[in-house]
Order: C-alpha cells, then structure tokens, then sequence
DNA sequence: ACAGGTCTTGCAACTCGTTGCATAGGGTGG
DNA sequence: CCACCCTATGCAACGAGTTGCAAGACCTGT
C-alpha cells in the first residue's frame, strides 16, 4: 500500500506523466521501491480517481501527447498523514539466504557460483552509488531540506551494499 | 516464487504439519522469509499435487490429528536444481526509506518518531540474534555443513541489523 | 505510400501473499 | 452439559505486483 506513497513523493519533488515516473524510478527512487510502468498507470489512475493527484494533457513536438500528473492538496494531505504513521519493520526477505542456508541439499559449488554473481552484482552497485555520490553531494556538511534527505538515502544505499558485500566474502570464506 | 523452495528446506531439515511449519518460520527461517499458515497450507498442498512431499497422518494424544510432511525424491531433485540456479539481485523495498527521502513533505518530527522507533526494533533484534549465536555456536570456527550455514545466515541477520542501526542512527544525528 | 521504430498509454490474465472467516477435534471451568 | 479456548486445517475474497500484449501517435527511411 505504499506504491501511491512513492508516487506522491516523485510527483513533489517533480510532477511527471506515468513513463517519465517509470523512468525515475529505474533510477534513484527504484533503488528501494522498484514499479513497472503498467503499475504506475494503474496507480496513478487510482489516485486520480481519488482526487489525490490532477491529470493535465501535453502536447509535445515529435511525440504523442502524455498526461502530467501533479500532487493536489488532498494528495499532499494523504501524504502527510502517512509519513507519521508507524510502519511495520519489514523483514529481509531474501531468495540468496534461503540458498545459502540450503546449500547442503544441492551442489555446493553451484550455490557458491550464484553467491559470487550476487558479490559481483553489489560491488557494481556500490561503485553505482559511491560515484552518484561524489558527483551530487560532495559536500553533505551543507545539505539541509530535500537535499539532506536524498544524501541519507543514498548513504543507506551504501551501506547496504557494503553489507552485502562483506556478508557474502565471510559465507565464500567459510566455504572455500 | 521461492516460498516453495523454502519449505522444501525447512522439511528436509526437519519433516513437519503445516502448522508447525509456520511455527518455525516466525522463528529462524522466519527472519528471511515469512509466511503466513494459510499461505503454507496452500503451497503445501500444490507441493503435494506436484509429489514434491509426501503426507503421513499422524494421531496425537489431547489434540487433533496432523498432517506430517516430508519431502520426495522428486522434492529433493526440484530443490536441488533450484539451489544452482541463478537469481535476480533483491532490491530494498524499504517503507521507511521512502519515508526518510519523502520527509520534507510532512512533519519532520512524526517522521523522526517513526525512525526512532524503527531503530528501537532493529536494536531489539540485534539483541536477539546475539543471544542466539551465544547460545547455538558459541565456538564457529569447528562448524561445518547445515551448521555453518545456518551459522552464516545468522551472521546475515546480524550484520543486516548492525546497518539498519548505524544507518537509522546517521539520519537522526543529521536531522538532530 | 508504406514499413518499421519508439513513445505513450493501457488492458487482461496471472501469481503471490494477506485478511477474515469456517470447521472440527479436543481440553477446561462453571 | 455448555461456554470457552487451543490446536489444526482449510476456503474465499481481496490487494499488490508481474508479464504479455495491444493500440494509437508520431517519426524516419525507402
């Protein structure tokens, strides 16, 4: 239930028709809340028909015209109203624990080649992250607002990955 | 798609009644991959129809009957397959980083509570996952085989909480 | 003019998971 | 005996999200 959320929160920082959001959140926002364009539509149409957001058609030269949509009071109201609702701390849910912990019931060394793509996969997120980083915030001391808020995100990002990255070599350590 | 694979686990580990399956998913398992009893009995019983486990009642004294699992050859070659075979890196999908990205759109001080009580839970766990690892592998260096795993996924948890916090910490400090 | 590409929006069908409720066996307390 | 609670299994309805496909607008190349 928290896709419209998401939404409310791009549509803030930037009003955007349905594929440009699809586009933003192959990007920053994607990183931890990821949407296909059909759910957007879908979503979007739902807000709409709740008077969360407004719908303006744009005409564009050498493209079909898209529908901008932009957050209205009631939408910003709704967002406000669940930014300070508590929220259920969610669990990790990963398909790689499950293998990990599983690795006695099949090849293990198949198990250890799919732990090492996803090490090779979150050391080229971290790089991703670590140089989005340096190009938007190298002075985070100064950063106050909406600003503030996306380096912090990002340095969760981070850590996240480093997370994985050091948790994946000590299970391939243990193991070789 | 992978609820399935965790059962086959979970059975190989230990043939059970899908109640006491979901038992055990709230604890151990349960930390990467949660399931819900009436979602278990469901995919219990399409694993039974594919003859991935096979069912033996089971009378007991001073309670209804259960329905005991355990998995197959068949079972055992399906998780097998699965285990070697590649997965898709897992995003976050974190409720509250889109919280903490979105908080210049509300009352930064309700999203600050929000956070503070997030940090509280994940401190909660932590502790708990250590009492675990005191209690279960007091000395790691001599595991091998399923212990090690599951050893290694609880270090997962860890290492996971131990970011959360330091992370969680990090926003509150900058917005302090 | 027409074929192919791509941008934009959208429908339909499906899987996964949750919530609420139902049923049935068995125990305990009044 | 009846009300109530616990164990154990299960159904039905719903919501969220994915996949595959389609349709219309607009461009380019032949």
């Amino acid at each position: 239930m928290a896709l419209e959320h998401a939404l409310l929160i791009a549509l803030r920082e930037q009003p955007a028709s349905g594929l440009e959001l699809a586009k933003r959140f192959e990007r920053s926002i994607g990183f931890f809340w990821s949407a296909t364009h059909q759910q957007i539509y879908r979503v979007l149409g739902r807000m709409d028909g709740d008077g969360w957001v407004g719908v303006t058609e744009v005409a564009q030269v050498g493209r079909p015209q898209k529908k901008v949509y932009a957050v209205t009071a009631l939408g910003e109201e709704a967002l406000a109203d669940w930014l300070g609702r508590p929220t259920h701390t969610d669990g990790l849910r990963s398909e790689l624990a499950l293998k990990m912990r599983g690795a006695s019931f099949g090849d293990r060394g198949a198990v250890l080649d799919v732990v090492r793509a996803h090490l090779a996969d979150h050391a080229v997120r971290l790089d991703h992250y670590r140089q989005l980083m340096l190009r938007d915030y190298p002075e985070p001391a100064v950063l106050s607002g909406l600003d503030l808020d996306h380096y912090l995100v990002l340095r969760g990002g981070i850590l996240t990955e480093e997370t994985w990255i050091a948790w994946l070599s000590e299970y391939l350590e243990a193991h070789a």
